[in-house]
DNA sequence: CGTTTCATCTTTACAATGGCAAGATTATAG
DNA sequence: CTATAATCTTGCCATTGTAAAGATGAAACG
């Protein structure tokens, strides 16, 4: 008895309503999304879904938690490439800002807290593990050892390591943020480039210069 | 005749939608907002609302525009209490964060490109008066004149201070919208005070250092 | 193998919503 | 005083989320 088990009338209709959802949010968008419309998508009844994900924040949640893998990965992809710190750090701001482009609805729903099921596990999980990946982009910032994910409730408590972790990623999640809401006052493209390279920049070297490894 | 004329049948429907389109917006938030229920309220059929607004998106942007001209009293307000550069700086990321709490539901919206009519120039200007706040919170710690709003796009031309904006804007805007949204890994409120107490000064130092008005 | 049990899925039903269209009302203009 | 046009109402429709009850069939158990 594996964990997916063979699945009883329609195959697998979990991961079915999934992949479904996960189309009829990039389809549709938000506004767009409804139920019933991933059930037909899946070729079941409206009402099916309620077994596998209760209510829709249930079913949002399920989807929110794909998202949040998806940006873990897309991170972790970004900043293999990188060759130094200054590039390390400026390609975790541009993977990051390039998963909200990429997946915009996904992101909106990932960061709304009312629109979810804050107890999911599986949710808190998927987001705890990119948390893992930003605290490390600041933690190699600093010269330390990297952490896993059984770690990052440890690690937070240390305020000046949290300073450093609210210092980089508010700042990328606010670039990405602003930018996929059009607030940003945009000039040009290769304008928008140059910025964000150098804030990327500038905010590294502040998170490295105050860094003081040999006294912890 | 008046800006707001007398009002034909209703009195002043226009007026009495928004005031109950914000209720409903505070009380049942974005989840439980229908554009009935603010009818109800406001005492009208379900249909009137359409002649005001157009559809939903343009009520929403109405009730954004309403937002932002609150964040932009309350960045004012913050600001106006601060005794120094630093402490200006960190007064603006506090206003921000403290409107985010007081009005989740709006901040949501405001930030929702899709949701809203991008046309409304009501609401184009609004978001434009807060931006002007926030580009002057900017100068001042570079030492450098302030502007009005209409100046706003002459200023954003300049790449190192929009890269500054953007330093600083991002920053103030994801700490508060992660805040929002309980991603932040808090371990405690007097903690987080002053875990972004320091991230401001850190900031609003950074942008001193590297401003050097006497060569603009 | 036969029966029972239970998760899964369907059908049916209901209240509520946004948007549309046609009609009623009344302020303003001519 | 009449006409016009803005304002608001009524009635309608397709659609939605959720609940309840029934049907289906896989697995458990004797």
């Amino acid at each position: 008895m594996q964990a997916k088990k063979a699945a009883y009338h329609h195959g697998s209709l979990k991961k079915s309503l999934l992949a479904a959802g996960d189309l009829v949010l990039m389809e549709k968008g938000f506004k767009g999304f409804t139920f019933r419309e991933c059930a037909r998508r899946a070729g079941v009844s409206h009402a099916a879904p309620k077994h596998h994900f209760g209510d829709v924040t249930g079913f949002l949640s399920a989807l929110a938690a794909i998202g949040f893998d998806r940006l873990t990965k897309a991170l972790i992809a970004g900043i293999r490439k990188a060759k130094d710190l200054d590039e390390e750090f400026l390609a975790t701001t541009r993977a990051y800002s390039k998963f909200a482009e990429d997946y915009p609805e996904h992101f909106r729903i990932m960061f709304r807290d009312d629109l979810l099921a804050t107890e999911s596990v599986e949710l808190g999980l998927a987001a705890r593990r990119t948390l893992t990946e930003l605290t490390n982009v600041i933690l190699r910032q600093r010269g330390e050892r990297e952490i896993s994910v059984g770690e990052l409730n440890n690690f937070t408590k240390a305020e000046d390591l949290l300073g450093d972790i609210v210092l980089g990623w508010c700042h990328i999640h606010g670039f990405a943020h602003l930018k996929l809401e059009h607030q940003l006052p945009v000039v040009s493209k290769s304008m928008e480039k140059r910025v964000i390279r150098a804030s990327s920049a500038r905010l590294a070297q502040l998170i490295r210069r105050d860094a003081t490894p040999d006294l912890r």
